[in-house]
RNA sequence: CGGGGCGUGGCGCAGUUUGGUAGCGCGGGUGCUUUGGGAGCACUAGGUCGCAGGUUCGAAUCCUGUCGCCCCGACCA
């Protein structure tokens, strides 16, 4: 490809859309264009990074088994509300695109394909001796999040491979699980991007095991958690550690204290020379059902902790056998507008009575109790009386007669031992999620009646899996891990061209002859070459080429009529003069060792 | 959805407080000079100042409404 004919457009200033350094790249080098919010356009450039991304997985895919296939982006609401998920994704904050059509039918662009694959296989798979069977599929992806941000890496509108196993028994799920655990590992290697892999909470797509594959980096939107070790890596919304140990607050009797004022743990604390980890403090969080039912939830937490909202949703949802659609907390305002104005926000205790909800017109009257493991541990602490500016001191859990389920609903922090071995204080690290592997159960073939008759006759749901790879999301984390300041510096397997030959000057005959011999020489021999033929200056050339990161860069210049070139490396910028079939000699053998030391 | 900010040529911005015929840098075009790390000079094209109403002799600027975009948050008890 010659830049005179690449429609090349580069940017000086970075667009003051662009707030990340890999949005900002990738705008400026001219690989995407915004369309409106969270909407992009895949220029040229972007497309061939995206279509070597895309190569890299079908191969690795391909290899154990996967099929290729491409299922429809408009669904029918029917599956969706057989699987129990139009509600949840449609009300509320959820994000799936929906539409109704000229005969009236509702419809929903697809946020992922559970619902379609599942329907499809149950009417193919009839008999456990076709299983087990893994379908796959790379395409665009539609979800209408709450807050699009940071280019590609959180888009409405995006790239997406998804694969969807089928068995008759778990033990095979559980083996093809491992098994896109190992195809992954290989994928994302040979992309070039650096990965960790931590225990996930499944979210919204539910199913029992899931992991995640994060490309670190500070620009991340995820919290991890991990031990130096590497024993132990795990998402936030996930992770669960030994909190640290309660300073002990001694026994006594019960007794009321006056607070005023002191509604905040940091000024009770200051005031009565208390430390957060002896209160305990009290959270009213709003949890939506499906069917429109507002469930209040009260939950206590050692004053040192934090709440983990994931982690509650999944105790609620296991719990009360629900579908959460939204949880929140509950500000005075809402309370007042349910008609609660008399409780006494700030000196809550965890034996609030249920009857302030009476007067609630479209909440449940009573809560839902919960208390964090953290609490439920302390012999005696302080609490808030239910009464405005006082708070008990010397409570115990008899002693207030209560003692909710005991859950753990606490956020690992950073600082924390590792449950596998104490003496491993996690850290924090920043991630991009760039890939999910689930183990589904049965919850999408039981709902959706998808089974198969087994070896004994009988009909029974497939055990399945679902594993996903954002594959747009990988082309922006790949320039986010893989930077400096004059550009881009792509992994050379997922790089627009591997080599860019830059003609100085192109009024010299000599550099213009030996460039082009080389081009075409390189092209031959299957290099993926550009030839920067443009009547500009070295010096533009030189950063377009830096900004665009091509590995490899060939320079045509003053050697030329002795047939001597530069060759350039993109990321360690070192430079060598060579001869030009020398040149051509190195780039091959360079290409090829950099790809075989990519395959473990 | 709540809070904050911003919409002025392809990109980055000034001008808005205090109303008086729209400006700078980059980029584009032409010419000359230059030619190995985003050249210099000269000329030149390109803008209903997001949109719609209103106030005014006169609106990018003031008022009302509306649309779009970006950031923070949707948690702190």
């Amino acid at each position: 490809m010659r830049v005179s004919r690449l429609m090349l457009v580069t940017l000086r200033d970075a667009p003051a859309e662009a707030e990340v350094i890999s949005h900002q790249l990738l705008l400026r080098g001219g690989y995407i264009k915004r369309v409106t919010s969270g909407i992009y356009a895949y220029m040229p450039l972007l497309l061939k990074v995206i279509k070597k991304i895309t190569s890299i997985v079908q191969e690795e895919l391909n290899a154990k088994g996967c099929l290729e296939m491409l299922l429809p982006q408009l669904h029918p609401a029917e599956i969706w509300k057989q699987s129990g998920r139009w509600d949840g994704y449609t009300a509320g904050e959820g994000i799936m695109f929906h539409l109704i059509d000229r005969q009236e039918r509702e419809l929903g662009l697809g946020p992922t394909h559970e619902e379609v694959i599942t329907k499809i296989a149950g009417d193919i798979l009839q008999s456990y001796k076709q299983l087990p069977i893994n379908l796959y599929q790379i395409q665009t992806k539609f979800r209408d999040e709450i807050r699009p941000r940071f280019g590609l890496m959180r888009s409405r509108e995006f790239i997406m491979k998804d694969a969807y196993s089928f068995h008759a028994n778990e033990k095979s799920l559980k083996h093809t699980y491992l098994e896109m655990n190992d195809a992954y590992e290989r994928i994302f290697k040979r992309c070039g991007v650096e990965t960790v892999a931590v225990d996930a909470d499944s979210g919204a797509i539910g199913g029992a095991e899931s992991r995640e594959f994060m490309v670190t980096a500070d620009a991340g939107e995820d919290l991890i958690l991990l031990s130096p070790d590497k024993k132990y890596a795990a998402n936030q919304e996930k992770a669960s550690s030994h909190p640290s140990r309660a300073n002990i607050l001694e026994k006594g009797k019960p007794k009321l204290i006056k607070t005023k004022g002191q509604s905040t743990i940091k000024d009770l604390c200051l005031e009565q020379n208390f430390l957060p980890d002896q209160v305990v403090k009290v959270i009213i969080l709003l949890a939506t059902f499906d069917n429109n039912i507002h469930q209040p939830i009260l939950i206590s937490i050692r004053g040192d902790q934090e709440l983990n909202e994931v982690k509650l949703i999944n105790v609620i949802t296991k719990h009360l056998h629900r579908n959460v659609i939204n949880l929140s907390t509950v500000s005075i305002k809402e309370f007042n507008k349910e008609g609660i104005n008399n409780i006494p926000i700030g000196y809550i205790g965890p034996d609030l009575k249920d009857s302030y909800l009476d007067k609630s017109t479209k909440w449940e009257h009573s809560f839902i109790r919960f208390v964090d493991h953290t609490a439920a541990n302390l012999k005696s602490f302080v609490c808030g009386a239910n009464i405005v500016d006082h708070h008990t001191i010397f409570a115990t859990w008899s002693s207030l007669g209560v003692l909710p389920k005991v859950v753990d609903i606490r956020k690992a922090i950073p600082g924390d031992s590792s449950l596998h071995d104490k003496t491993q204080k996690l850290i924090a690290k920043r991630g991009i999620e760039i890939g999910h592997i689930f183990q589904l159960g049965r919850k999408y073939s039981s709902s959706l009646n998808a089974s198969f008759t087994n070896e004994s006759g009988k009909q029974e749901p497939f055990w399945m899996g679902c594993y996903g790879i954002g594959v747009s999301r990988l082309a922006q984390a790949s320039v986010e891990q893989n930077h400096d300041k004059d550009g881009i510096i792509w992994p050379l397997s997922i790089a627009p061209f591997e080599v860019i030959i830059v003609i100085a000057n192109v009024k010299d005959d000599s550099q213009c002859k030996l460039a082009n011999e080389m081009y075409f020489k390189l092209r031959d021999q299957g290099v993926d070459v550009l030839i920067d033929d443009r009547a500009e200056r070295a010096g533009v050339k030189f950063k377009d080429a830096d900004l665009i990161g091509i590995p490899w860069k060939v320079i045509a210049g003053r050697d030329s009529s002795s047939r001597k070139v530069e060759l350039v490396n993109r990321t360690t910028k070192t430079s060598k003069s060579l001869d030009a079939a020398e040149a051509i000699k190195k780039l091959i053998s360079e290409i090829s060792t950099y790809k075989k030391s990519l395959l473990p």
